[in-house]
DNA sequence: CGTGTAAGGAATTCTGACACG
DNA sequence: CGTGTAAGGAATTCTGACACG
């Protein structure tokens, strides 16, 4: 009613301590990544980091890749690549699910 | 990758201050709905109340109809038919949306 | 009945640093 | 490079109670 299912992966507002329990990062390891620059969690006015179901999962992969020998700087990089363009799939999978409609005036 | 945008919503992950900011509702106020058995928090190892998304869109709610001099009491009653049966029309709604795929057999 | 508040304690989070390597 | 840890302080949360009504 008040967002959209969207908006509940993105909006950031869970602490560090639940978003460790959920990853199995150490506060250390998540608090590290942010310094690196491959995650960017939000800040409450008191300076309390606040993170989506978005940043979890990309902790994870980030946390995958570390594990393979990958360093933070390479993941950054391949990250910057994934970023910029919405491939065709990524449009077909969001009509698929329902997350964007679209309508063709025949 | 890791839940599905159902679970999102029903992950109880926010602590009250944060539910706090959500909502505009006092965290005595958070509490005291509780107590009243109208919401219900997990709670960490520690004690500290956990919500989720589902459950600032119901005290939300519940804001509304005490605004409205609705009581405690009747809230809870109404929310006890609520709970119980799935209606045609929110099966509906949920196809629409792409939250449930069905196919028809011709 | 529903909500505000002060009280004291416990749990959480933050930063900068030392350590290992 | 990536991560653990002890350190000190600040912000958060919890409960039970008094207050008003």
């Amino acid at each position: 009613m008040t967002w959209n299912d969207r908006s509940y992966k993105e909006k950031k507002v869970i602490s560090i301590g639940t978003v460790s329990e959920l990853t199995g990062l150490s506060e250390r390891q998540i608090r590290y990544y942010e310094q690196r620059k491959l995650i960017f969690p939000d800040r409450s006015k008191t300076g309390i980091r606040k993170y989506s179901f978005s940043d979890i999962e990309l902790l994870i992969e980030i946390a995958n890749k570390i594990e393979d020998g990958v360093l933070t700087n390479e993941i950054r990089k391949e990250m910057k690549k994934k970023e910029a363009p919405i491939t065709n799939e990524e449009i077909r999978n969001s009509l698929l699910k329902g997350q964007i409609n679209v309508q063709f005036k025949l």
